[in-house]
DNA sequence: GTAACTGCAAACGCTTTGCACTCCC
DNA sequence: GGGAGTGCAAAGCGTTTGCAGTTAC
C-alpha cells in the first residue's frame, strides 16, 4: 500500500512521459485509495458517479499505464477478471474462494523468510506473486 | 508432481462417478506427465496426434473434472491462457516472464518456512499459489 | 498547433454452453 | 437401454483495438 497525493501522481504520469487527464487521475487516484484490489469493471462502476461518460477502455488503458510505470499489479484469475493490486512490493493477497474478496496480508518476518525460501536458487527474481486461498469471516458467518 | 499409472487414474474417475473414456485417460494421463503446466490448447495439440477427434471442449470439461477431483490447481494470468498444474501440494511456480515457461520449485525448507509465515494468522488455509517471476536460462542466452 | 488521449463500437481470444450423436457400463 | 460423454459450432464475456473527435501542453 503506497499513498501518493495528487501532485505525486502528476508528476509521476510527467515523469513517464504521458500526459495527466482528469481520467487518469481519477483511476489513479481510485486504485491506490483501495485495499480490496478492484476489477476494471468496478473501477468503472465507481467513477462512473463522479466522471459520467468515462469509459471501460480508458480505464484498461490507463490501468497498463500504471502497470508499466510500476505503481501496480496484475492478478489473474481462473473464472473472474483481472484484479488490480497497487502494492507491487513483497505481500501476501488473501483471497477468499467463496466471494472473491482480497486483501493484503503482511506479516512482519515476511521477508526475512522470503529471502530464506529464495536463497537455494541462484537467480534474480523479477517479482512474486503469493496468494492464500480460504474463506473469509464474512462468508464464514453467512449461510 | 504426482504419478498415477492408468488403473490409479481409471480407479479416480470410477471413485468420483465419471465414466471413463479414451480422451479423459489420454488428457488425465498427459497432464500428469508433463513438469511445464500447459494450457488447454497445448493439451489439445499434443494429442490431436494420438486421437486425431478429441475437441478441446472435451479438454476443457476434462480439465474441470479433473480440478474437481483435486487432482491439478488452474492458474490464471493475465494476457495468456489458463495453466494447468498437476500438482496440488505447496510449491513454487517459477515463471518464466518473457517465454511463459513455468517450472515447479520445492525448496526442502519451504513448508517449515510456509508453516513459518502462515503462523501469524488464525486461519486454515484451503490453499495457495505461490509464483516467482524472473527471465529463465534459454531466455536470457537468446539475443 | 499537434501529438496524445478519450469514448465508442467493433473485434478478439479464450472459455463455456447447447445439442444431436455416440459410447460406457 | 439409458444416461453420461463427445464433437461441433455458436454464444459468452472480459479485454483489446481502431478510429473520429477532443484535449493537454
Amino acid at each position: 500500500m503506497i499513498y501518493l497525493d495528487d501532485q505525486e501522481l502528476i508528476d509521476l504520469f510527467r515523469e513517464n512521459g504521458f500526459k495527466v487527464t482528469a481520467q487518469r487521475l481519477a483511476v489513479g487516484r481510485y486504485i491506490l485509495s483501495r485495499e480490496d484490489h478492484p476489477s476494471a469493471e468496478q473501477i468503472h462502476n465507481a467513477l462512473t458517479k463522479e466522471y459520467p461518460t468515462i469509459s471501460l477502455g480508458t480505464i484498461y488503458k490507463t490501468l497498463h499505464l500504471l502497470k508499466d510505470i510500476g505503481l501496480i499489479q496484475e492478478l489473474g484469475f481462473t473464472g473472474s477478471s483481472i484484479r488490480y493490486d497497487p502494492d507491487t512490493e513483497l505481500h501476501i493477497n488473501m483471497v477468499c474462494t467463496k466471494c472473491g474478496q482480497i486483501h493484503d496480508y503482511k506479516p512482519n518476518n515476511l521477508k526475512e523468510l522470503w529471502e530464506k525460501i529464495l536463497s537455494q536458487i541462484n537467480i534474480e527474481p523479477e517479482g512474486q506473486r503469493i496468494d492464500v486461498y480460504y474463506e473469509c469471516i464474512d462468508c464464514k458467518n453467512k449461510p
